[in-house]
Formats: C-alpha cells, structure tokens, sequence
DNA sequence: ATAATATGCGGAGCACCGCTCCGATTGTCA
DNA sequence: TGACAATCGGAGCGGTGCTCCGCATATTAT
C-alpha cells in the first residue's frame, strides 16, 4: 500500500510551499484586516496567483478554518479536562470566559461563528461542531449540579458569548465592557442570583 | 425674503421629486437585501443617477438615518411615556423589548447601530442619541426604585438588546430563541427573584 | 415670451472586490 | 532526458462604492 499521507495536503513540493506560505501569510492578513481580509491581497503578499489560492482554498471559510483549528482543539480540550472539576457552574464560566477571549483573536470571528453556527455543511461548521459538544458536557453537569437555569441550551450559550465578542468587535470603546457583559449575563443564567445575595433570601 | 421652509430638503420641484423617489425606492430596496443593500441598485430602480443618489444622501447612513428616523421618534416617545408608569422595571423591560423588535425592520440594523454607537459625528448617532437619552431615564428609575442592578448603564443596555437582535439578524434558525434569549438576559439585570418562575415553565 | 442663471441630473470612469477559467510552467518519474 | 500530469498565475467577468463634470432644465428676471 502506498502511503498517501494526508489527501488533503497537497502532493507536489511547490504545492505543499504554496499551501504554508498562504497559510501563514493569511494569518498576518487577516490578524490586520480581519476575517473579511481582502483575498487578492492574500494572495499578492503570499506571490502566488488567485487561483493558487482558490485550488487550496475554495472558499474563505476553508481558510479561516485552518487558522482557526488549533483554537477550537484547545477549547475543546480545556472542555474536556474541566468536565472533571469539582465546581461545575464555575467550570462552564470559566470556559466559556475563555471562549470569549479567543473570539477576540480576529475581528469579525463572531460574525464568522454565527453565520455558520446551524449551517451545517459548511467547513467551519464541521470544525467547530466537536468543540461545542465538548462545551455542551460542560453545561448540562452545571445543569445537573442545579447551579445554572435548566432552559438554556448549549446553542444558546454560544451564541450569547458571540454575541458579547460581537459587541466588542463592532465598537472598540465597548471592549472595556466586555469582562462587564459577560458577568452580567453568566449571573442571569445562575440560579443563586450572586448579584444579590442578600435580597436573594426575601425573594423566597 | 423668499421662505426657504427646510434647509435639509432640496429646493427645485424635480430635486424633491428625486429625493423622495429615492426614500421610498430605498425603503423598498432596504427591506429586501437588508442594510447593505446595493446603492446603484437604488439607484437604478428609482430612476435615477448614482450623483443623484450620492448628492441627497452623501453616504449610507445618512440614508438610512431617514429610514430610521420615524422608528426612533416613536421609540424615544415611548420611553418617555413610559416614564410615568408605576412598575418601572417593568416600563424598561417592555420599552427594552420593544427597541428589540424594532430592530428586526432591516437585516442587518443591529451591525449598523453598534458601529455608530459611540461614534459621534455619524448621522445615525444623531439621531439616536435622543432615544437613548430617555431609554436612560427610563433604567435610572428602575434602578432608583432598586430593582435592577445597579451596575449597568444605558449603553451596556443598548449593546445587549443590540446584540441579541444581532443573533436572530445572522442565525435566522435562532430567531425563534430571540425572545427567549432577551428573557435570559432581562432576568439577569433583575435583582428581585431571577430565574426559578420563568425557568419552570420553560423547558428545552 | 424670451433670455440668463444656477441648480440639479446622470452616467462614464476609477479602483477595488470575489471568483472562474485556461494556456503556460514546472515538478516528478520512467 | 523526455513525457506527462499536476500546478501555477493572472487576464477577464460582473459586481461594488464613490467622484467628477458636461449637459439639461427649473426658476427668475426682463
């Protein structure tokens, strides 16, 4: 049998130069103009025609989804690795405080996300899916502890965090309040009202 | 002295022809493709010029602000109507809502409210800054009444109900979850029992 | 009614975009 | 080395936002 390493790398050795320098140059592109980088301009800096680019990449999704992997491994793993932590609704907070951050990786990554969250077929859907059901475990052990509202699904919590990363992505001055925001939602999804403990008790 | 009644609006009879041909045509136009709509595409279907367009309205927002403008009113009316009522919590929760429907005239309205939120000198903030305005009086009362945290501002408010409308604006399939995801986000601002009502009945 | 003025019109033109297509080039293997 | 297939690169197409300016016309004065 001959080892064909991986199909969805490229076999010819210009080919699999072109595919990194791409790569790696679309990381600097769109770390300064964002996930809507003009592609012609990826192309230019990497050397390489437009149709180098399209063979590799069909579609800019196929791109970001390659800059993204290694983000959505990590999450899924931390997910993972906190599935076993003693605190469950502190676990789910702090995970998804982490999901929040890396959405500030690229501006327009959250459009990006919720474009494709439920459009399934696409690459990013795909790339992304086993993160979320990693995060999915996370929420329903906080569910079950009775820590976190049972009528909030994982879909729903993704969203919500995209949305916030959203906020700071449309305006920079807003940024500030992120950490803000996402205390203010995480603590409407909690049932032990931290925000007020003490009128927590007269409420009964 | 000839009575010039209007600065803003054009002098000659087929000027404000134009100008209000071009409102409607872009009503029409915006509702279909959303606040990205073509502008030639108006352009062309109202008959006109692309100088023509570009002369009554020099750019997009401005455009859109006239669109807007009658929405805002009625939302800067309501929230002061709304300041005489006698649940004040309840007076922002429903102005709140209400902002967010309104949200949902054009695809992709939430994206051009957040850009210009809190950058002075675009039309669209022009306009809006008077809404804003009494929305914040109607949250200071809540507050003042203390049933809503206490640590939230106007524009924390506004960003959130943005940000929601954001979601069911790209996720049309979260759509249905809009209303839902408000309720999460409203009970998490309350400081009166949050959650364990609404969560019963709610289930999946 | 006619002439003069200035106001408004419209589209050609520029630079950019995403995307496709195909002749030229180049790596690979016999 | 030669032949062949894999790969390249950019011209080309139709679209975008936006500007600029010669021309038509509404308005006003005569």
């Amino acid at each position: 049998m001959t080892e064909k390493a991986d199909p969805s790398r490229p076999q010819r050795a210009d080919a699999q130069r072109n595919y990194e320098r791409i790569l790696s140059v679309a990381k600097a592109v769109v770390g300064e103009q964002g996930t809507q980088a003009s592609l012609r301009d990826i192309a230019r800096r990497a050397d390489v025609g437009m149709g180098t680019l399209y063979r590799h990449f069909p579609t800019r999704e196929a791109l970001l989804q390659e800059l993204l992997r290694q983000g959505f491994d990590r999450l899924a793993a931390k997910a993972a690795s906190l599935e076993s932590s003693d605190e469950p609704d502190q676990a789910l907070a702090e995970w998804l405080q982490d999901l929040m951050r890396g959405m500030a990786a690229y501006r327009g990554l959250p459009g990006s996300m919720m474009t494709t969250l439920l459009d399934e077929g696409t690459p990013l859907y795909a790339s992304c899916a086993t993160m979320r059901v990693a995060a999915g475990r996370l929420l329903k052990r906080a569910q079950g502890h009775g820590h976190i509202r049972p009528d909030v699904d994982g879909t729903d919590l993704f969203a919500l965090v995209n949305a916030v990363g959203w906020i700071a992505d449309q305006a920079p001055a807003l940024a500030a309040r992120q950490e803000h925001l996402f205390t203010l939602i995480m603590d409407g999804l909690s049932l032990r009202h931290p925000a007020s403990s003490d009128a927590a008790e007269q409420a009964g």
